[in-house]
DNA sequence: ATTTTCACTTACCAAGTGGTAAGTAGTCAA
DNA sequence: TTGACTACTTACCACTTGGTAAGTGAAAAT
């Protein structure tokens, strides 16, 4: 690897961390280089500006999700079982890398903000392949407005406990926080159990009370 | 009400929509004031600091969600039914209520970073009685870790729906994303249902594929 | 040997940041 | 009538923001 190459992950890698923990505009260039041995006008020299910057991070996360989703595809046939395992790895996924986790949050909420100036929205592909994989996953009998419905509410599901953390270990105390996570992912297997078994057994109903 | 009153209202209206589309960071005072007839000195006046005014902002939201809680625990005495309902309610909430959600959902972000400064949570009092009342739905038999993770997978179900709202529109397109927000009430209903149902009928099963 | 390219630096810049100081105009009580 | 108080303003302040300009030294290409 050439050495100009390797600088440019350092500033990478530490703009993803500086990105993730205080969003687009509360990190300034200067303060992502602050523990690099290069000075913000290097930055700028590899990325040309603070946008282009985060695209080039936002890109990579959603690379990685991407890969993540065909694994899971190569590695189990039925739609069904995939959806269970995708979600169970998502999870997993969130706890390992909370620093990509959180950043992608934030893209979510800020997109509105930010995609509106800058007319670039990073994380289409990856939320496009997931709601191709999903559409096949579910069974076709339902209708595609449905299934996204439920699909993202699983999503949502693991996603706001991974940001939660520290609000969380504050609020039950480290210990209580450290148990509930420890059930975290069984019961996530059988949140998504639950919704597809009764799904299967009768889509329409518990419309009403 | 007297005129100043007033004057704090309109600011802490500003602030919070404000907050709400950029964050805390992302917010400068200035930009506050900015379709107010006053200038950033008067909001300063008003609240001492952009960190007070943050905090008054986040205690109304607070306070809000906590009197939303107290009303489903007086409308329903069977805990499921309340439980249920609340997540509905909650849902329409974040639907009509989206500039709050947005904050809430940022300040949970923002907590480590934030708080770990200025050591304040604004939203642990909510949290806190949100907590107790599902403690109280769910089958005292489970495990109180259980229960929260549970619990917590719900909540998420519903806020990260909120705060998708523009990529979700972009990504599917107005009509597909309109058709989708209409599903997702009674897939709320149904996901609530059948992990309850789920609980009720085994409560320690489907934890191996 | 010379030119070009690259990685990176110092030196700037205008615009914006949160916040302070010192007022001004008005109300209200003594 | 005076003095205190309130709501707000203008005038600043030191500092930070993203970004530009113009270089420097070294390696690579010609």
């Amino acid at each position: 690897m050439p050495k100009s190459q390797d600088t440019r992950q350092q500033m990478l890698a530490a703009a993803t961390k500086a990105f993730s923990e205080k969003g687009f505009y509360g990190t300034s260039i200067a303060a992502i280089t602050q523990d690099l041995p290069y000075t913000k006008q290097a930055l700028l020299h590899h990325f040309g500006s603070k946008e282009k910057l985060y695209g080039e991070v936002l890109a990579g996360i959603s690379n990685t999700m991407i890969e993540n989703i065909n694994a899971v595809r190569m590695d189990f046939d039925k739609p069904q079982l995939a959806l269970q395992e995708f979600f169970i790895r998502f999870y997993r996924y969130t706890q390992t890398q909370r620093v990509e986790t959180y950043l992608l949050m934030r893209e979510l909420m800020d997109n509105k903000q930010r995609a509106d100036a800058s007319q670039v929205w990073y994380l289409k592909p990856f939320v496009e392949l997931l709601a191709d994989m999903f559409i096949q996953a579910i069974d076709t009998q339902t209708d595609e407005a449905n299934a996204l419905a439920a699909i993202y509410q699983l999503l949502g599901a693991v996603n706001y406990f991974a940001i939660s953390e520290a609000t969380l270990t504050n609020m039950l105390g480290e210990e209580q926080f450290s148990r509930m996570r420890n059930h975290f992912e069984s019961e996530l297997r059988q949140l998504v159990r639950a919704r597809l078994d009764c799904a299967t057994a009768s889509p329409f109903a518990g419309k009403q009370t």
